[in-house]
RNA sequence: GGAGAGGUUCCCGAGUGGUCAAAGGGAACAGACUGUAAAUCUGUCAGCGAAGCUUUCGAAGGUUCAAAUCCUUCCCUCUCCA
């Protein structure tokens, strides 16, 4: 059994800010003495379902709050999704059909389970509590609050600032999101920091309903394979649970070297001593590829498995490295033979238009069993098992129609 | 309600009648190099069997030999005034 000062610090680790700290440790020490978990909230979107390991930061810190005998608890926002987050790009959403949240939030959650213990998490949707309320109660809600308290949040201030639009239903949001504290008695809400300004927020709505006050428990954000931006979908920089193997492999290698501490911080199970290590390494100046290497081996491994993870490996060496042929080749059957090159390189979709492919040849980037392509007007001869190849990720397999 | 500013290619952003498929940056893709799908450098970056032609600058009309650029109406955003 640990001791307090062992929790906090497995608590502490890997989170940004604990806000307020002492009412943290308050609840903790209640709930020794009660033997009664605390409920540990976080909210998801389900106007989609794929999930990235940037999702993941706060739910690994869900997982070992559950590991400490406490209760997760995963709100479904299908009210919220209807008006989309201020904190995102986006602001107005189509409305999603019922049958579509459940779908996409079984998906989403099948993913968090990847991660979190099934036990201990309880599932709640916002249509459990909203639906019941009225215009009255919103309005009596709404008088509780002033517009400066709103131009707190950052994201609100610089979008007013910047003279961008602002719509009134994403000033509810932070209300919406506050309340499901209330219906679910949160005692901790997890997020990313930019969530900081919503959760605490919902402080502000348990205290208007007499509630005991919720902590918030922030993560960074993870920075998405590019280096430079928040890993997000828009940004197509990130790294979902869905990815195979050999993609999330690839993509760990992708990022930047300095990017490395980050994602062993953030991204993995190493504990910090073993983290301490290899920031010694990497600054003794160990090739960085090695650890890198290490990495994404890591990772892989947390959502796939030891051998998922050396097979990945090994296929990446031998296709970068070495710049040989992957194990894997999909084949595309040749409608015609011979056929215009271009037409071959469209309706195979190696290439998007023939634009593209004429490009492609242009920049010698398109082979056939490894002999450079340079005439776009080629008429190729189709024989059997040999390999078309684009840059250095795309091939096929070719067979005679 | 009144006055003004603005909506440009994936994103940011320049462009006020022809030389504009539209500067610059970012993203992306390709090539070289390497230690990797890092970094760096170079190139490409609407579509078309490519001569030339077609579509693109909020939407629809109009003026003109010629329009992202001018006019009209409409839609959307922002600012200021009370």
């Amino acid at each position: 059994m640990m001791n307090l000062e062992e929790k906090l610090k497995l608590i502490k680790k890997g989170t940004e800010e604990i806000t307020p700290l002492d009412e943290l440790i308050k609840k903790i020490e209640k709930s020794e003495k009660t033997g009664k978990p605390l409920r540990v909230k976080y909210g998801i979107d389900p106007t989609g379902y794929d999930v990235h390991i940037g999702h993941l930061v706060p739910i690994r810190k869900m997982r070992e709050l559950q590991d400490l005998g406490h209760q997760g608890v995963i709100i479904i926002g299908d009210t919220t999704a209807q008006i989309g987050d201020p904190t995102g790009r986006d602001d107005t959403r189509p409305p999603l059909s019922k049958e579509q949240v459940i779908q996409n939030s079984e998906k989403y959650m099948e993913q968090l389970f990847t991660v979190l213990d099934r036990n201990k998490t309880e599932i709640r949707y916002q249509s459990e509590w909203f639906p019941s309320l009225n215009l009255m109660d919103i309005i009596k809600i709404f008088s509780n609050f002033t517009l400066a308290q709103f131009m707190a949040h950052d994201t609100f201030r610089k979008r007013f600032d910047e003279g961008l639009p602002l719509y009134l239903n994403e000033l509810i949001y932070p209300i919406l999101q506050g309340y499901d504290s209330v219906a679910v008695d949160a005692d901790i809400e997890l997020g990313a920091t930019e969530q900081k300004f919503n959760i605490l927020f919902g402080r502000d709505m348990q205290k208007l309903f007499d509630k005991e006050l919720q902590v918030a428990i922030l993560s960074p954000i993870l920075l998405g394979t590019c280096g430079t931006r928040k890993m997000g979908k828009s940004f197509n920089n990130y790294i979902a649970v869905f990815d195979s193997p050999s993609e999330k492999y690839g993509k760990v290698m992708s990022i930047p070297d300095n990017l490395i501490l980050n994602y062993f911080n953030y991204a993995t199970k190493v504990d910090p001593y073993e983290i301490d290590k290899i920031n010694e390494e990497l600054e003794s100046g160990v090739n960085p590829k090695i650890i890198k290497q290490k990495l994404a081996r890591e990772l892989v491994t947390l959502y796939h498995n030891k051998e998922d993870a050396e097979k990945a490996e090994d296929e990446f060496n031998k296709v970068f490295s070495q710049r040989e042929l992957p194990s894997n080749i999909d084949s595309y059957t040749s409608p015609e033979s011979p056929i215009w090159i271009v037409k071959l390189l469209t309706s195979s979709q190696l290439c998007a238009t023939s634009s593209e492919a004429r490009r492609m040849i242009k920049q010698g980037a398109v082979s056939i069993n490894n002999e450079k392509i340079s005439d776009e007007n080629l008429q190729l001869e189709i024989i059997n098992d040999s390999i078309i190849r684009v840059g250095k990720r795309r091939f096929l397999k070719l067979l005679k129609g």
